[in-house]
RNA sequence: UGACCCAUGGUGUAAAGGUAGCACAAGAGAUUUUGGUUCUCUCGGUCCAGGUUCGAAUCCUGGUGGGUCAACCA
């Protein structure tokens, strides 16, 4: 009633989403005091990938918003999908995109135990009982989305049968897939989880975490919520496929009658031009067709780290896709976007030739050389100048010179002025070609000494400017150029007969000599550049080889792609 | 032919029954020592049909469309 009397602004600036709706609800009514606690629940069977990255920024975006806490959890529940290097990278991950659970690191694996006596429980109440069907009968009898399920002929087992079947399933007396537990609820509710649920299994395989100890382990199901309710989570956070898990979620806890937390869905991440599926980024690492999880082309934290990525941008990039419950489809352009933004204001600029032409300035001294000096970021002014090294002999990108150029070429033609980035106006006087091949091979200029960049004429109007390099002091290095992994908008939504594979871009990685100025050399792992005009690139920061290796994280408009539009 | 969830520009996301806004993308222009950056502008949307209401993107009913669910995965 007194929020109708609000202020018009102030009734604008709530814009919550529809998480913080509930959060902001529960708070008022003091449904867990002014307490708030959320959770991020990772399974250790695969990397982080960018949809991982939405789910931590939410969950402990959400702590902090709320002055609450955001525990690290593993849900470590299926010993023979997970490993210690899961574990370890996932905590890397984390922490690089700046989030901190503190003291707060939890493994379900903790609660082995405690969960074994919630089954207990259950057992005692005759909620869950011991079946000896096979996974396929089990299946059979399940039903489907349409047709009720059949109950097991071990339904109705006593109460002391069942609690003497679990203790020995525990003690190891009983062969993989010879028994399971299950919950007894409704073989025929229209919900498929409420068709009394598999709640334990017997795997004999030892556990990354509690080795040999165990040979029962919890399905998803049974340790999920209790594990929330542990510890103490107030609000949930799950994407939509556990949707339908909740009232199994609800049911669990009330059943065993212990502290409840609430469970909420929100539509996870899909990027276009990429799958977000662990299993497939998996083969794609198995099979090879990428280097590994941190290969920069893979849409993992780490490898978005290697591609050039700020934990910043990616934040970023959090926050601008919202969350909500409907099924979204991101276009790639907003990711690439963050990091442009973020680099632009933050990488110094170096000066590559990815394509080299030779120029020679013909009224340029023999054996001089000037040391340039070079703004390292003209976006920002306090991030000083550098020395470039400048002689009679130049590289600039090929396709900066065009012999018989369209209408809206600015840059180099014979008779044309162009300035050097930092340097000099020059003007094309002739040029050379292959006589077998066509191909343009040397460029010959001269150069107006007064236009030197700080000059009094320096201040004269060109075209265009290029970028370039001194053949001289030029350093070749290895350049990969890193493009898009699939070729299509949603590689997941293959055409009949083909998958995701048929869709790989054969162009995706491209290892080039280039040519930097030498000031390239010097650059320390991870600082970043960026490439006038070419791109935006970063040192690879396991690099073993001695030459720099660049990797190029995101395209400029390419000045090819501009070149088509001028004609 | 079940249950549950969802539906706002090309893509996302806001608007608590009261002016449909923002970002990305796209297009145009200005600035520019790179055609980048920056700035300005433009384009373009409430799935459909009824109902309630002075007033509906919002509430109700019914359609339509999409998604999820039939692992001893999570």
């Amino acid at each position: 009633m007194e929020d109708k009397n609000l202020p018009k602004p102030e009734k604008a600036a709530r814009s919550l989403n529809f998480i913080e709706e509930i959060i902001e609800e529960d708070l008022r009514n003091n449904v867990y005091g002014q307490r708030i606690h959320t959770r991020f629940p990772p399974e250790p069977n695969g990397y982080l990938h960018i949809g991982h990255a939405k789910s931590i920024c939410l969950n402990f975006g959400l702590g902090k918003k709320y002055n609450g806490k955001t525990n690290l959890r593993f849900d470590d529940t299926n010993p023979a999908k997970e490993d210690v290097e899961y574990v370890d990278s996932i905590m890397e991950d984390v922490k690089w995109l700046g989030f901190d659970w503190e003291d707060r690191l939890f493994y379900a694996s903790d609660y082995f135990e405690q969960l074994f006596d919630y089954a207990l429980v259950l057992i005692r109440k005759e909620k869950a009982y011991v079946c000896d069907m096979s996974a396929e009968e089990i299946s059979e009898t399940r039903g489907t989305p349409t047709r009720p399920g059949k109950e097991s002929p071990y339904r109705n087992r006593s109460m002391e049968e069942n609690l003497d079947l679990f203790h020995r399933m525990r003690a190891g007396e009983f062969a993989d897939g010879s028994k399971v537990l299950r919950a007894k609820i409704e073989m025929g509710s229209p919900n498929m989880h409420m068709r009394d649920p598999v709640l334990y299994r017997i795997i004999h395989t030892a556990h990354h975490r509690t080795g040999e100890k165990w040979c029962i382990y919890p399905m998803y199901d049974f340790a999920h919520g209790q594990s929330d309710s542990i510890e103490r989570i107030t609000h949930s956070i799950c994407t939509l496929e556990f949707e339908v898990h909740r009232p199994l979620y609800d049911w669990l806890i009330r059943e065993i009658g212990i502290y409840v937390p609430r469970q909420i869905e929100f539509a996870r991440l899909n990027l276009s031009y990429t799958i977000m599926s662990k299993r497939k980024l998996l083969e794609l690492v198995q099979e090879k067709m990428v280097k590994g999880w941190d290969d920069p082309r893979m849409p993992t934290i780490c490898g978005l780290r290697r591609r050039g990525y700020t934990p910043e941008s990616i934040r970023n990039f959090a926050d601008l896709i919202g969350v909500a419950k409907r099924d979204n489809v991101i276009d790639v352009s907003l990711l690439e976007f963050c990091i442009r933004e973020d680099l632009n204001k933050r990488a110094n600029r170096l000066m590559a030739v990815l394509n080299p032409v030779k120029i020679i300035l013909d009224n340029y001294p023999e054996n001089q050389c000037e040391e340039i000096d070079a703004l390292n970021n003209p976006e920002n002014p306090e991030s000083g100048t550098r020395k470039v090294p400048f002689s009679k002999e130049l590289y600039i990108e090929k396709e900066d010179f065009m012999e018989d150029p369209p209408g809206k070429f600015f840059r180099l033609a014979p008779g044309r002025e162009v300035r050097l980035r930092s340097a000099y106006i020059i003007k094309c006087e002739n040029f050379v070609k292959d006589p077998v091949t066509g191909e343009v091979t040397e460029i010959h200029c001269t150069y107006d000494p007064m236009t030197r960049s700080g000059m009094p004429e320096s201040g004269r109007k060109v075209k265009g400017t290029l970028h370039w390099v001194s053949g001289k002091h030029a350093v070749e290095a290895e350049v990969r150029l890193y493009d898009r992994l699939f070729t299509v908008e949603n590689p997941d939504n293959a055409e009949e007969g083909k998958t995701y594979k048929d869709y790989l871009n054969p162009d995706s990685l491209k290892t080039i000599t280039a040519y930097l100025e030498p000031s390239g050399i010097q650059v320390r792992p991870l600082e970043k550049f960026q490439f006038e005009r070419i791109g935006y690139f970063s040192v690879d920061p396991d690099s073993s080889i001695e030459k720099p290796v660049f990797n190029r994280v995101v395209a400029l408009k390419d000045s090819w792609a501009k070149s088509e539009k001028m004609k």
